[in-house]
DNA sequence: CCAACCTTACCACGACTATGTCAATGTTGC
DNA sequence: GCAACATTGACATAGTCGTGGTAAGGTTGG
């Protein structure tokens, strides 16, 4: 399974060179490290990157909003807060279980903007 | 119940009149009409309002970034689309569940860049 | 009927997204 | 050691997001 720097994995799935940095900064699909700083790409990054256009071009989604659907996933209290707006606010009993994971998530939000 | 018109909405839940126009062009809160053409808001969108104000600034959650949240709720596939992707790719029996789902989206995706 | 509110439709503007290109420098393989 | 690749960083640019304003006109309530 030989890995692939940044130029070939960009023949190989249809994306630029540049893009494919775009991609590490913005931790949709991060290659490891050789030991020069060359990025190396192996099947598990080329599958991704592949099926990454494949979700653009079928459903238009953006780049931008496949990273916030991932950030759900990372952070489950955020998820927890948006489901809870999702479902419409008019289920009062829901409310009331919001305070719970609000504060402890607060703090990490202010740790973030402080940073 | 009295129901409130934009600019008091406003005054109520802290977003500017403006804000709550664009609100509803964004589809995350829809007031109903009056038969003048007046917005009202009843108590659930004034909820949604205040609500939506405390998600943003406790999570730094961007306007777009809820309503591909609603999107995803309203559109199965392409959520099962971008979970099979958040997993990883790297399940290889589920790369296999894909193609039942996706022409079927495909389709829906092509009449909605066609409008 | 008039003031105070609302409607839509524009223009503007800074910030950010998604992309490209270029420059200066470092790594690899033969 | 040299050609062909890579690295980071900068600048550019079209498009979108979030927000404000203004203008021309419609609705409401006393």
């Amino acid at each position: 399974m030989k890995k692939l720097r940044v130029g070939e994995a960009a023949a190989q799935t249809g994306w630029s060179a540049r893009m494919l940095r775009y991609l590490e900064r913005t931790a949709l699909v991060e290659p490891c490290r050789g030991s020069g700083g060359y990025r190396l790409y192996g099947l598990h990054e080329l599958n991704q990157l592949r099926s990454l256009r494949e979700l653009r071009r079928r459903f238009g989604v953006e780049l931008s909003e496949l990273a916030f659907a991932a950030r759900l996933r990372r952070e489950p209290p955020l998820r927890a807060a948006v489901d809870t707006w999702l479902a419409g606010s008019d289920a009062p009993a829901a409310r009331a279980a919001m305070p719970a994971w609000v504060e402890w998530e607060q703090r990490k939000h202010e740790r973030l903007i402080a940073a």
